[in-house]
DNA sequence: GCCGAACCGTACCGTACGGTACTTTCGAGA
DNA sequence: TCTCGAAAGTACCGTACGGTACGGTTCGGC
């Protein structure tokens, strides 16, 4: 059984931002999973020991503020890439199994939380480019990333289907079920290593399935 | 074909609040829908035109409005109650799929949305009813509804689960997919009426794949 | 040791908003 | 027609917060 994916980079050498900056920042994202989304530039500069006027010139803004430090999250949230090579069908359904739990472990992180939250909030106003860059890191991304796997695997004859897309968006719901909104809104869905990895194998299996070829009746 | 099952209760007897008070509550939904969470006591009441004491003689505070108004609309969204005699396999799909319909119709509308965002971006405070109140009329309503529509169906022989829960909840995750959080985050999914009704059929065949008995094969 | 840049801490300003108090208007019942 | 109560309209208060200004401090380069 392979390691987990998703790996928190723990280099600094990450982004456009200096090391104090991402001091400020994690300082941001350790308010924002604190107090949910009420946090003010006072708490942020006491937080993070640096006075306003350094955040307003870094930053420009207090949405500039936010905006970076959502950027900078999703450049630290990286899934390891996929080595697609020899697939046979145990090693597709293990990949996808992966994929799974990796999703899983981060929609269900304090700090996802309080990301989606946030771009959530402000998704209706006018000006807020959070939801886009958190729907472009988020299932953007991951359908990036899961169709060419899917399409290998047609290729090795273990899957059918004609849409990509729609094959991608079913695993998708398959995985994360109704679990996003529930933590979202604030219902406590505890979930543990184990639990996760029973909920990604779950869905692999009722993946296949759908779109498994050569597949006469589950169980 | 049986009609859309969910309907929005014309009657003005719904709640506890008068006529006057729902046209208050009428307008904080459009102020809602309008302006995203931004609203204001005061552009509530010029809205409404009514006076803010009012609006804190009514309702108590902010927050009591905000809770009266998600109270109110959840109220008005009422799932017609299924009968479900003689649930023979065609009539069961059928339920689902009016149940897929409804639901993704809900989802995607604009209250909906302003709704959810609403209760999502205050979930993360400490006082905060919204969350659990959206979390009981949502994902939870709809499981009440539908598990006992499962267990018919399971009872009839047409599908085979052991624990309805989770057969649920798998239903859900192949009717929403990726959409609900897609619309959170501000992308534009415009799904019109076709479509629902395709996606709902398509999400119940996939259910039936999963969960369907005497099953050999789909398509 | 001196200088300038970066930056911390803090005081300050303007405004927006939640909530309250007061005055005016309107409509129903005696 | 008079009275009374409910509610509209408006003025007001306190506070919180975004954003700015400024003095003091640290630190690297000369």
């Amino acid at each position: 059984m392979p390691e987990a994916i998703a790996t928190i980079s723990t280099a600094q050498e990450n982004s456009d931002f200096s090391n104090r900056q991402q001091e400020v920042l994690s300082a941001v994202l350790d308010l924002m999973v604190r107090e949910g989304g009420a946090l003010t530039m006072e708490r942020v500069a006491k937080t993070a020991s640096c006075s306003k006027e350094t955040l307003y010139k870094w930053f420009g803004d207090r949405q500039g503020l936010l905006t970076a430090t959502v950027q900078w999250q999703a450049s630290k949230v990286r899934i390891a890439p996929i080595d697609a090579q020899n697939l046979d069908e145990a090693t597709l359904k293990n990949v996808l199994v992966r994929f799974a739990c990796d999703w899983l472990t981060v929609l269900t992180s304090d700090v996802s939380i309080a990301l989606n939250r946030m771009a959530i909030s402000q998704a209706g106003s006018t000006k807020s480019d959070l939801g886009s860059i958190v729907l472009q890191n988020g299932p953007f991304a991951m359908g990036r990333r899961l169709l060419p796997v899917l399409e290998m695997g047609r290729g090795a004859g273990h899957l059918e289907f004609s849409d990509g897309q729609q094959a991608f968006s079913c695993f998708f719901g398959l995985v994360v079920r109704d679990i996003q909104i529930r933590v979202l809104l604030g219902d406590d869905v505890s979930l543990d290593e184990a639990q996760i990895v029973l909920e990604a194998k779950q869905a692999t299996k009722n993946f296949f399935a759908i779109y498994g070829k050569n597949q006469t009746r589950r169980k």
